[in-house]
DNA sequence: ATGAAAGCGCTAACAG
DNA sequence: CTGTTAGCGCTTTCAT
């Protein structure tokens, strides 16, 4: 097939032998050049560098990935939402990639998904990347029938989950997290310390790493001062479910207190407990999780906490880029994320008749 | 370089070749089976198929795409924010470009990015895409201090711009849209019906086409009914500008009806009318614009319309596919999409003595 | 410091 | 219906 330069007089995309040709040098010298390696003089670089912008040149990707080997791009596995916790995490994520020189491609799981995760994984392989990043992982070994609805994929590049094990063998996997443990802790015993005798948990769904890490920091705050752990109840991160919830909890008059998992629950929640009669944070104090940009603007002020999603995502994916390309080095170690509580108005200390602390 | 089959016996991946070894048919049989083509006997195919799953083989994109010419990915261009908005449609072009088989890869530009969207869309053509979405854009032409600060980006494959016109010309530009125009102009004719004499607009910023397309409804809606415009006030899409806004616009009396251009800034806009003893509805109706996953739940809960983004995603991108594949074909036209207001309790007929409507 | 030759694993014509 | 022959545009040895 001779190359075709037809359209019309508009030449095909120049490759780098006629870069080459232009400068005056061999073809591999154009490729030294491109790729920043050593051994160029000034003046040889200079003239292939003048002859590609004078072309338009640039590189065939899928040359350079099939003659290397390498693809230089990442994969990122999310989940179909535009929950502000998941696509938070996605633009840290692009971000961080790109900041490292690779392409991201993106492939997202509906919950309920038949192949799941590992279908996602796969489609990835499938495209070609160098790694991967599952970015909200969760938990789907309930999920079909039986036990074996898994697909197994055979994934020979490096992973990085935020949060959870992966469901597979990998050559390397490494973990990131939010913290998210340590920041329910935290805002657990923000709780606490207003004087409540315990603190009730809307969680989110717990087939969802994110939200068993939230919920083990709650129970851990509450075990290491000895209080009462209250029946967890679960929500879907929706507003419906936190106001649903809220119904429910409205009528227990031992709730003084509740920590939610997402901000929208909050949202719900405080939205059901007011219309019970229920003043937020005068009877019962609420704080949530996430720092949406509306939390400081709704009705009360929302106590929350911000994941430092921009954080984790450079440095797992520093990480994880440094697997990639020292694939029997030891792992780099994960850096601790930052803890922002954000104390609003949706928290107070417990109405007075209840707060016992003072009797202790 | 001899291929490596080191790794301790783990062999490398395993190419068309040995699957057709191992089939006893040639290469060429193994690419037709695996990429459907006609004219391959059932039992043949049975036995690459077979061969091709005992060794887990999957294809070689960059392989494939060096062949064709064809990288079978799109890129999309989104800004790099939680929004709800920008969020949702990424989400709904991930969905549809899946479906059409095609990979996806992403990059955002940051608001005040120096390279703007011609360098976001410059690196995706390094990176090898067959068509372009450009999902949100922004008018970048005021950005810079001189007006030449325009990265030239050579476009050689169709493009699909959700609302604006590109900055660059490109062999087959396509253009989508979820309609917010009507959708504003919607909204804004509830509010008129409701019999309020005009409505205040809380624009969206105006480099952005998407805040363009809402103030462009909201003023047709307006002179359709020979309504006085008042001036419009911007914000910046943030709870925390609507509540800037809202201030301003809760000492003149004559604001009794306000459209928000997203649900984030009608929220910060409510708080603010509230705290400044404007009550709404009963003084004050209040639209937003989204139907985000609180707009039910805050108080009062909001009237709000949503947009189609999966329906509109699904119908660009497929248009685009077209493109893709027809490059001389005609393009096929964008269907119309639906309109949804969502009426809840943000909104009223203005305080009695303000509704001339039953005047005239 | 530069160049020549040899593929990477596929798809694309063209024969049979 | 199936096989043969050429490349796609780069990176990689290995020579200078």
């Amino acid at each position: 097939m001779a190359r075709e330069t037809g359209r019309g007089g508009t030449s095909a995309a120049p490759r780098s032998m006629d870069v080459a040709r232009l400068a005056g040098v061999s073809q591999k010298t154009v490729s030294r050049v491109f790729n920043n390696e050593a051994y160029v003089s000034a003046e040889v670089r200079g003239r292939v560098l003048a002859a590609a912008a004078e072309l338009g040149y640039r590189r065939n990707n899928a040359a350079r990935a099939l003659a290397s080997g390498r693809t230089r791009s990442i994969g990122v596995v999310t989940l179909g939402t535009a929950l502000y916790g998941p696509a938070s995490l996605l633009m840290g994520v692009e971000r961080a990639v790109r900041d490292t020189g690779y392409a991201l491609r993106v492939v997202n799981t509906v919950e309920g998904d038949p192949t799941g995760i590992a279908g996602a994984v796969d489609s990835l392989l499938d495209q070609g990347v160098d790694g991967i990043v599952i970015s909200e992982p969760i938990d789907e070994s309930g999920d079909g029938d039986g036990a074996g609805s898994e697909v197994s994929v055979h994934v020979d590049v490096p992973v990085l989950v935020c949060g959870a094990p992966p469901p597979f063998a990998a050559p390397k996997v490494l973990a990131a997290g939010v913290g998210a443990d340590q920041l329910a802790r935290t805002v657990t015993e923000h709780l606490l310390g207003l004087g409540h005798l315990t603190v009730h948990h809307l969680a989110g769904p717990q087939r969802w790493y994110a939200a068993r890490d939230r919920s083990a920091g709650w129970r851990a705050a509450l075990a290491a001062q000895d209080r009462r752990e209250p029946p967890l109840v679960e929500g879907d991160w929706s507003a419906a479910s936190g106001y649903a919830a809220g119904r429910e909890l409205a009528c227990d008059p031992d709730v003084t207190a509740v920590f939610a998992a997402n901000d929208d629950m909050a949202i719900g929640l405080i939205r059901a407990l007011t219309e019970a009669g229920r003043r937020v944070p005068d009877d019962v104090s609420v704080v949530g999780f996430d720092d949406t940009p509306v939390a400081a603007y709704v009705t009360p002020p929302l106590t929350t906490v911000r994941q430092p999603f921009d954080a984790v995502a450079q440095d797992g994916i520093k990480r994880l880029v440094h697997a990639i390309e020292n694939p029997r080095a030891d792992p780099l170690a994960a850096s601790e994320p930052p803890v922002d509580l954000i104390v609003r108005a949706s928290t107070a200390p417990p109405p007075a008749g209840r707060d016992t602390s003072a009797h202790h």
